[in-house]
RNA sequence: UUGGCAAAUCGGUUUAUCGCUGUUCGUCAAUUGGCGGAGAGAGGAAAGUCCGGGCAACAUAGAGUAGCGUACUUCCUAACGGGAAGGUGUUUUCAGCCUUGUGCUGAAGGCAACAGAAAGUGCAGCAGAAAAUAGGUAGCCCUUCGGGGUCAUAGUGAAAAGGUGAGGUAAGAGCUCACCGUGCAAGCAGUGAUGUUUUGUAGCUAGGUAAACCUUACGCGUUGAAAGACCAUGUAAACUGGGGAUGUUUGGCAGCAAUGUUAAAUGAUAGGGUUACUCGCCCAACUCAGAGGGUAGGUUGAUGGAUUCUGCGAGUGAUUGCAGAACUAGAUAAAUGAUAAACGUUCCUUUUUGGAAAACAGAACCCGGCUUAUAGAUUUGCCUUUUUU
RNA sequence: GGCUCUGUAGCUCAACUGUAUAGAGCACUGGAUUUCGGCUCCAGCGGUUGGGGGUUAGAAUCCCUCCAGGGUCA
């Protein structure tokens, strides 16, 4: 299976971002909280796309800040099938997912702790996304 | 052998699987992607942004004043407020000396914005008689009882205008002398700061404060990669260059003349910008000619350089010359991660063994320093504890 | 990645170009007044002037350095 999570699915466009704060929805898995909102096709073929956020608030150094988000991106990376999956049916294919993730706890986790955490996010996802189509 | 201080070096290693960002090779589509291979990928401080440079743009950039910075000497360096060596002062420890003193000499280490107070202006609460042109409270002495002389002694203070002894005097005083100290000039030593048990000279002035104004010497244009350059699209009120923009008439002087200069008359403008001011420079509407703008876009700037390592020299040293070899991150919301195992280090328990821990911290154009944070390890030097000889 | 400002009592601010025990209002505590409370009056409490170092006889103030917090840059 392809498990690689490269450069385009790192959003980027800050038009985009701003649109998402405006109008996105919300999913929370302690401590993780998610923005979402459907966009049309860019130009990049991934089904979704994401930031990563840990606010300097929270982390002081720059270390911290950076390790934190590692760990998120390995978790994402490892969880994406999920997400994949689902995303690969026909009604989406000319849509793309933005996604705008921020890590909302002063403490540094453990690996094995976030990536149940990302495993419960995804699902809550996918089920609050299938019942707002109802 | 215990602990400490200083300096220097290092700042875990290896393998497997799944990933991330560049580079390069091959291949397939056809100009940008897919697949496969190879190889690279955070620091000693990447930090703070406290200094200095490279690089870039801009006359709204120039010149002078103002302003800002630096400040023992010589050297190093691209440069510095950095560094090296030296000097001076001060302080700590140790040793020696005899006059036993807040003494002198020497050694080692630390610290110093360490130019000028003899260019000028200022400042100094309280206390004290008096705080910088000295002064007269107590005391001492003289007295014609009005007053005068005096700083030795006392007292105040952060600071009271050389010290000791002798002479001298009404009492005193560098008033005079000896020794000591201090300043100045010359000589000698040193590139120089400076030193000097060399000589002369001054009776002693010139208290402190310049991280107060200031003076002297030297340096400094401003803005910073969000600088700047290019590309596609195709034609803005933005940009570039010229005109606008300093004239015209008459007389005198210089000159062959062009022209320059000066005086008078007349016309237009007499506006704005610049880090404060002066000069200088630039600028509007309008017009002529050229050129092409926007874009949270892309490419570049951007990593081969004051580079690193080794060897042989130069120098006390910082540093540097020559030769050879090497290529050592380049991301853009920001890559260097996760999992597993082994080895090494430290700690606990302990026969093997088992368990736990591993600091400070993440490149953002690039260098040289400084400062701050830092578990632990190694080396060298000095001091120290214990034991043995 | 740059540039720049601020830090004084629990809160909001003073203290001029260095000199007295760092001052004022609000808040807090006690007392007076009132049947009780408020208002008012009187008294008190409260400070390592962000930390450290330096210059000076003397520092909130001048200088250096560290820390914390803000502002700003098409």
């Amino acid at each position: 299976m392809n498990q690689s999570f490269g450069k385009e699915y790192k959003l980027c466009s800050k038009k985009v971002i701003d649109e998402l704060f405006e109008s996105g929805q919300r999913v929370n898995a302690h401590p993780l909280a998610l923005t979402y909102k459907f966009m049309d096709k860019t130009a990049s073929k991934t089904p979704f796309q994401v930031v990563v956020s840990v606010p300097k608030r929270l982390f002081k150094h720059a270390v911290d800040r950076n390790r934190i988000k590692r760990l998120i991106r390995e978790c994402m990376r490892k969880n994406k099938s999920i997400l994949e999956d689902f995303l690969a049916k026909e009604k989406y294919q000319n849509q793309q997912l933005a996604l705008f993730l921020v890590y909302r706890d002063n403490k540094e986790p453990e690996y094995q702790f976030l990536y149940q955490k990302m495993t419960k996010l995804f699902v809550t996802l996918i089920t609050t996304i299938e019942k707002n189509e109802k």
